[in-house]
DNA sequence: TTGATACATCAAAATATTTTGATGTAAGAT
DNA sequence: ATCTTACATCAAAATATTTTGATGTATCAA
């Protein structure tokens, strides 16, 4: 079964982890952390320039770690659990690896 | 205790995901899951070249996601279960935030 | 001591990502 | 209809990462 979420998943993995490898990424990530931000609110938090901030959102979304909701003028961003769980499911399988030395070369 | 998980751990947190951001780094931490390999395994299972490969691995290693024992000839790599437990904390951090909606622009 | 194996390191080239500043678009206010 | 706000998108420049091929080092075997 953890081998099975290790084969389907790859793709998907690869890109989360992607979004989660970038500083400023992770700063946003964490202002999500509390509930749904939008790009002003994260220009205000971290002086970032708005058209940066819109290309990090961009890898964020396109990696399904984010969802958005518009209103009016506003977007909103937050956080999608499901995909946190995705990760964490993944990386308890890796933990779950049997430390059975395999000789090498051989 | 969540917040303070985040704040402390924000600077390896981010190096262990730029090692989890490489497709071929994927590759390898996937075989690391059985137990330990050396380089030449990596080779035979990847047919990823030599330097490529000690590239790979000195950025999980600079990361602390794996550790290396030394024997004769060969250098065995395996995974760092901490590393592992770290990043899963930090994942579960997230996953715990509220969804009490900020009022955005206000 | 010589040769082979296992791996690390290095510099240059190739490639990918990120940043910047300008422009575009859609919604709401006047 | 015009203006402003909130955000997206774009192309070029800046920067960072990755790959390659060559060379270096340590261990073991003959």
């Amino acid at each position: 079964m953890l081998k099975e979420i290790r084969k389907v998943k790859k793709e998907n993995i690869s890109k989360l982890m992607v979004s989660f490898s970038d500083p400023f990424r992770l700063e946003i990530i964490d202002l999500m952390m509390d509930g749904e931000v939008c790009v002003c609110d994260i220009m205000k938090l971290t002086n970032l320039s708005q058209s940066r901030i819109s290309y990090h959102i961009k890898i964020l979304k396109e990696a399904g770690l984010i969802s958005d909701r518009q209103e009016g003028r506003w977007v909103y961003y937050s956080l999608k659990k499901e995909s946190l769980f995705l990760i964490k499911e993944w990386i308890t399988s890796l933990t779950d690896y049997s430390s059975n030395r395999k000789r090498c070369c051989e």
